[in-house]
DNA sequence: TAGTCGTATCGTCAATCGACGATATAGCAT
DNA sequence: ATGCTATATCGTCGATTGACGATACGACTA
């Protein structure tokens, strides 16, 4: 697996609006939820359930079984070759932030 | 369409390792090129053809005719939604960088 | 043990994707 | 006008995706 196919396989991940709502659920929730998200994204739980699968292979969540349900969060890490990727294609939006300034001060 | 779907849009226009390699060859070009993009992929004409056309449906690429041929070019101002997207899910790699701080100090 | 709740998997279907060859189109050059 | 080169579009095919209902699995509770 080389990197181009590692981001375009994060990318994939990512290429749904129920995975993208998903993903958002679980940036604003406290740590851990589970069924709440079937009801949250308004599809059915076996799609619901095919969604996290294909989140949690690109490895973009974690499912930690807790007790009777399973806990799900976010595992940013797993994003850093796409969001480097990015990067190095976004130098204008928000302007210089982090890097003092390539070459050209002005 | 809302931000989530656009969101998912430009995730799915990257989601193949053809795109993201034309992509990067956009990126290490001087500004324009064309049908060498063919030869440096290792598809079918027709099928980087219609990579292109996915790219350039995204606003991720442009493609300016210039006489004979066409000039491609990056248009990374396109991907805000999905860079700020993903930079909201990514606080680790990086440390602290822009953001002063959302709520929590520690 | 039996029941219940939450999640995962299976089977199916329509729709989309990715690749290709063949063909059409547009702009030089002769 | 003719031909050439470069790009786009069309038609087709197999593979994959996304959705669903039905069902299996696993873990608590009574």
């Amino acid at each position: 697996m080389t990197e181009t196919d590692q981001i375009a396989d994060l990318a994939k991940a990512l290429a749904h609006p129920a995975r993208i709502r998903i993903v958002r659920l679980l940036l604003a929730a406290p740590g851990c939820i589970g069924g709440d998200i079937v009801e949250a994204v308004g599809l059915a739980q076996s799609t619901v359930s095919e969604h996290l699968r294909i989140l949690k292979a690109a490895a973009i969540i974690t499912g930690e079984i807790d007790g009777p349900r399973v806990c799900y969060a976010l595992n940013p890490a797993a994003l850093a070759p796409l969001a480097t990727f990015i990067a190095s294609l976004t130098p204008p939006p928000g302007g210089a932030c982090c890097l003092p300034d390539q070459k050209e001060t002005a």
